[in-house]
RNA sequence: GUCUCCGUAGCUCAGCUGGUAGAGCAGCUGACUCUUAAUCAGCGGGUCACAGGUUCGAAUCCUGUCGGGGACACCA
């Protein structure tokens, strides 16, 4: 065996430990059987809560070996399991099974490790020193760990040779999640924060659907795709980078409220904002319109957060934000006016680029209006944006899905939430007039031409949708990811995804 | 993509301006029947990311590659 000779001195003990255990008649990976009456928490907080009901009574209980403490004829064991972790109490004289004390003697002083899983049955109690513990009567090995955990050690809430290492944590999730009970705090949190958004969702009687993530179209955003090939079709695919028209066909389709939490995909650069693949919550709703939409994302968001937190702040870093309804409802000129001192609304493209020049804000050459506009004010307003705010009113040549605005000319009926610094969603009022969305399709169209790798595809089908008569519509894009990375305080989106892209492993 | 920092034992890390690799934990052997970062005594464990180069001699200096972090660019 050729892999055998990588292995280190710890791996090759282990796995003798594993032939030695089969030759005692021991299973090293027996079928799951084992009965869990509880879980470590449970008996914790219960025999705290409880002590008469709790005391003396027999769990069993199933878990990975985290510590060991050995002293001879008897031993302490921090066994941990989904919930928690609890202290188990193991003496020879116990275990003995027909006057022989191999089970205690071999297999546990000798054969078991660090990482194995193990089951335990026994009489909870309390040690002398106050730990509420197990005494085992069973031991039985559940899966033998061939590879080291590595340890961390714990005293008074100090962690001991803790893995940060984020190559490390990201690759080998698994271990990061045994070992790291922050990771766990903020998976645990993304699947409440994402059950809290479906029930409020659901509760309002809209529609979770499954939309195609291989498209033939891709649309609903400025992104480049990623491409891949159909081979029985013979014909190209894209990963989509956005559900967002499929979703207004089931609004054309009749259905009132549709949302979907879609994986979608982009295929640009990494960093700690951007990972290829991104879960993105979709909502549209029939009849309303984009202020109707704040209202919803604001209570919605409130919820959620009250949910997770017991409170409507969140500490984010140094920040302290609070969700508390209302928000601030700022339009983008207004905001920009505000910091520049200008009124941008009534400038041409030179005062504009002039502006921009002046508060030192770079430039692209071909940028256009919309375009300038918008780095202005993601350089100058939005790091100023800690607090939830709605900025609303967005040019026009940004949003090619956006309803044109009822009074103001060259906008449309667009907010985000801007929080943090950093955009938390998007919103319009859906544009629904067939004609005006095929002439911005066709303006991208010319993007592309223009070589914007970014600019849209021209979706013929969702025209014809339209077409048919789409009713006044509002929908609003949420980034899960980045809700997470913010309600659970995670620095980085790699924090917030299990498992985040890595450039291959080198062997 | 550019710049920059980093890669040493299973884990956390030390190793200065070049002299042939070290600690704690984990592991192994032994002692110990209420410990908890258990303790005590002893012992093993390394392709210093990889490939070249300079040198009598490279973990250390140089170049490149791979992987990761950070910043910028691009981007929602």
């Amino acid at each position: 065996m050729h892999e055998q000779e990588a292995l280190s001195e710890q791996e090759r003990l282990r796995r003798e430990a594993r032939q030695q255990l089969e030759a005692m008649g021991v299973d090293p990976y027996p079928p799951g059987d084992f009965e869990v009456t509880h879980w470590s928490a449970d008996i914790v907080s219960g025999f705290e809560a409880n002590e008469q009901a709790f005391a003396g009574m027999t769990v069993a209980v199933a878990g990975r070996i985290m510590a060991r403490r050995i002293m001879g004829g008897a031993s302490f064991c921090t066994l941990q399991d989904a919930k928690g972790r609890i202290q188990i109490y193991l003496k020879r004289d116990d275990l003995m099974q027909d006057g022989n004390a191999s089970l205690y003697e071999v297999v546990w002083k000798k054969l078991l490790d660090l990482g194995d899983i193990i089951g335990v049955s026994g009489e909870v109690f309390r040690t002398r020193t106050g730990e509420i513990s197990i005494h085992a009567r069973t031991l039985k090995l559940l899966s033998k760990a061939l590879r080291p955990l590595p340890v961390v050690k714990e005293k008074e809430g100090q962690l001991y040779d803790e893995v940060t290492d984020p190559e490390f944590r990201y690759r080998q999730r698994y271990v990061d999640l045994i070992i790291n009970p922050e990771s766990r705090r903020v998976f645990l949190q993304r699947s409440q924060i994402v059950q809290s958004m479906r029930s409020f969702l659901l509760q309002r009687g809209y529609l979770e659907v499954e939309t195609p993530i291989l498209q033939p179209i891709y649309g609903g955003a400025l992104a480049r795709p990623f491409v891949t090939h159909h081979h029985a079709l013979d014909m190209k695919l894209y990963l989509r980078i956005a559900n967002e028209l499929y979703l207004k066909r089931l609004i054309v389709g009749g259905l009132n409220g549709v949302f979907e939490f879609a994986k979608d995909f982009r295929n640009e650069g990494m960093d700690r904002y951007h990972n290829p693949e991104f879960t993105m919550l979709e909502l549209y709703v029939a009849f309303k319109d984009y202020v109707w939409m704040m209202d919803l994302v604001e209570e919605m968001l409130e919820q959620v957060v009250m949910e997770l937190h017991g409170s409507t702040q969140v500490t984010v870093g140094s920040q302290r934000i609070d969700f508390r309804r209302p928000w601030p409802r700022l339009p983008l000129l207004d905001a920009l006016a505000q910091r520049t001192g200008r009124q941008i609304a009534d400038m041409d493209d030179a005062a504009l680029r002039a502006t921009a020049r002046e508060f030192g804000v770079s430039l692209d050459e071909t940028a256009g209006r919309g375009k300038i506009i918008d780095e202005l004010f993601s350089t100058l307003c939005e790091p100023h944006l800690i607090q939830p705010t709605f900025i609303t009113d967005y040019p026009v040549e940004m949003s090619p899905l956006a309803r044109r605005h009822r009074s103001r000319p060259g906008l449309v009926e667009r907010f985000e939430v801007i929080c943090n610094g950093k955009e938390l969603c998007n919103a319009f009022t859906e544009l629904n007039d067939p004609l005006d969305q095929r002439r911005r399709f066709e303006e991208q169209l010319e993007l592309g031409r223009r070589g914007d790798p970014e600019a849209m595809q021209l979706d013929e089908d969702f025209l014809r949708a339209l077409e048919y008569g789409m009713p006044p519509t509002a929908g609003v894009g949420i980034g899960i990811d980045r809700l997470v990375m913010l309600l659970a305080n995670a620095p980085a989106i790699q924090d917030v995804i299990f498992f985040p892209h890595l450039r291959p492993e080198k062997h």
